[in-house]
DNA sequence: GTCGGTGCTGTACGCCGGTATAGGATGCTT
DNA sequence: AAGCATCCTATACCGGCGTACAGCACCGAC
């Protein structure tokens, strides 16, 4: 979360930059300008500049910011079982950004380790299970990574949808509910899934 | 699908629609430029502002016209089961769009019809269950909009993930087998579903 | 002290892109 | 034939935004 009380105590550096992930991820990269941003880091046009050379560079030291705070987080949640579900309350303000990166083009490699992370975990889940699946382990766990992460980036919907902000921590109990919920439950039955499977061939 | 042999049978109006949706799914709506669409539709810049007004209005009117497609596909995939679980073939060029529709800010409704959709399923599937889940079913059902969207907003990551094209039958079919694999096993099994709602409480 | 490096500001340039407007061709009505 | 609406083009405008650059204050080194 690094909650930061006075943006005073930052290097200018580093607030530009947070003030990059704020405004990139309230508005995408394109409309986010690099005025703005500067003025929200109560700096001058010309220092970011300065700092970073260009809006592309700011944006990528931004991308490797997020993905240490992201390795960061992980290697601390790597203990509680449940944290590793909940998509949006750790991230903080970085939530808004990774769904702006995943969505916009770049953040491949984030999302290419987070597949690594879920094959690994489907490989011991899968060890102490009957019928194997006739599926590549690869394909599974891109897939497992996308539905992970649907929350974070259609956060604005979900919240709609679930009539709850789900930043507070009312919201955030919700979700997590709601999330094992949907994840102790298969959608398809065995028939179900049966049928689909001779259907495909 | 509807797959156009000929742009020319079209009219301009179609054409530029048609082309503002390639563009702006390929490129995002700040990106897409009208200019470029203009040329792809192979018509003059004023034209787009004679039949459309602004570049908001050009999106409005694609917005309508996705949902208009996605009601005909729904209606028409109605009687196949697991056609409704797959989010990229029946789509065509509208999936890209889809997805900026749904992270660029516009397109609730069309969430928001998807959560209802979902919702009813979930009242009927839940008919015939032992255990009543205790949370919302209208959380459940935006978690699970979520869910089944993830692989279309999440598109060329999950490409690349699955080491595939999805837009190739072999991929789709791939992807369709996949789905069906991770949609009828729980992730979470009882007693670890048990300890998550034990430690939320 | 002075010299260079660093952090920082202000201003100006130039392009891109949405918007606006004037005008031309075609076809239908009276 | 005249008038008029519709469809369409070409060109101009102008504001926003990324980029570039000149210069200033401060500070440690020698």
């Amino acid at each position: 979360m690094t909650t930061v009380q006075d943006p005073e105590d930052l290097t200018a550096r580093a607030r530009i930059r947070d003030a990059a992930i704020r405004h990139i991820g309230e508005h995408g990269f394109e409309r986010a300008t690099i005025r703005d941003i500067a003025e929200s880091a109560g700096v001058s046009l010309g220092l970011v500049r300065h700092h970073f050379g260009s809006k592309q560079a700011l944006r990528e030291a931004c991308d490797e910011h997020l993905m240490k705070t992201v390795r960061r987080l992980n290697a601390e949640a790597a203990g509680s079982p449940p944290a590793g579900f909940n998509p949006v309350a750790a991230l903080g303000p970085y939530r808004a950004y990774l769904a702006r990166a995943l969505t916009e083009g770049w953040a491949a490699p984030l999302f290419d380790e987070m597949t690594r992370i879920g094959e690994r975990w489907l490989a011991a889940a899968d060890r102490d299970r009957a019928d194997p699946p006739d599926v590549p382990p690869r394909a599974r766990a891109a897939v497992m990574a996308a539905m992970a992460l649907s929350v974070t980036v259609l956060y604005p919907h979900v919240c709609r949808g679930m009539d709850a902000d789900l930043s507070t921590p009312e919201g955030e109990r919700l979700l997590m509910r709601t999330l094992v919920e949907v994840y102790s439950q298969p959608v398809l039955g065995p028939e179900a899934a049966a049928e689909a499977r001779a259907w495909l061939g």
